[in-house]
DNA sequence: ATGTCACCTGGTAGGTGA
């Protein structure tokens, strides 16, 4: 089983891509972030016509989450329950047997920043929810765009980056009480090539220069952690000519 | 290099967020 996570930043953009990336990759489940589509204007038809099923749960110009199945999705859950959030950034849905949590986490802006605070909050009702969906679901894929950098190998200049926002250290700690829920960085398990990252900022010719950061993720739960096989990013869609700033991210799960 | 992209409002540019 694939799964796989993709900040497409804007879909209306880059649905070509996407279908492309569908095609090539086969994964079993994507989660979708940016999507900057209101519902009404997601575009189901295309992608069912590609052979997948859809939820998703968007808003106008920012954020708008999306899960992609090849199998139908069920027990769908739109935002963190319990949390008043008008910003549409999590689904989740259970596929085949796998809890699958999508996730846009905010980018926070800077440190002491309103959005910083609205961060910390958001983190902190995330990390009450997955606990306890994990007691319903021990099957479980946190997925999607942490912006958190977690470790300074996840940085292409840690000592610039240091403090900075996806590096503080409130943030890594967030990242890190999600660990201790039992998830696993996918990604960690196994040996991956120095100066590996999931973004690159569009300015400074960040992409050609490979300066990075690694801020999408798939932390797996205990029970899955055996059955993890391989996890990559895979760069090949930021070099495209229109590139979403992101690249996708995916875990295989034998059995 | 101050080096971009996407979206909005409101208009043929400027502001916001990332």
């Amino acid at each position: 089983m694939k799964l796989a996570t993709w900040n497409v930043n804007s879909l209306a953009v880059r649905l070509p891509q996407l279908l492309d990336w569908l095609a090539a990759q086969q994964p079993d489940v994507l989660v979708l972030q940016e999507t900057k589509l209101t519902d009404d204007k997601f575009p189901h038809a295309d992608i069912a016509a590609a052979g997948w099923q859809a939820v998703w749960h968007g808003q106008k110009t920012y954020n708008g989450v999306a899960l992609l199945a090849r199998s139908a999705p069920t027990d769908v859950v739109k935002n963190i329950p319990g949390l008043d959030d008008p910003q549409a950034r999590v689904i989740a849905a259970t596929v085949a047997g796998v809890r699958v949590i999508g996730a846009y986490f905010p980018n926070g802006q800077a440190p002491g920043t309103e959005k910083f605070a609205y961060k910390m909050g958001w983190l902190e009702a995330l990390r009450a929810w997955v606990q306890d969906e994990l007691t319903r679901h021990p099957r479980l894929v946190l997925m999607g765009d942490y912006n958190i950098a977690p470790d300074d190998r996840d940085v292409f200049d840690p000592v610039a980056w240091a403090g900075q926002i996806h590096c503080t250290d409130e943030e890594r700690a967030h990242f890190q009480g999600l660990c201790g829920l039992g998830l696993v960085d996918a990604f960690r398990l196994f040996e991956q090539a120095p100066r590996t990252w999931s973004w690159w900022d569009y300015r400074n010719l960040a992409f050609r220069k490979n300066q990075g950061l690694r801020i999408d993720h798939i932390l797996v739960s205990q029970a899955l952690q055996a059955q993890v096989a391989a996890c990559q990013v895979d760069k090949a869609p930021r070099k495209n000519e229109r590139p979403s700033d992101h690249a996708p991210v995916w875990v295989e799960l034998t059995g």
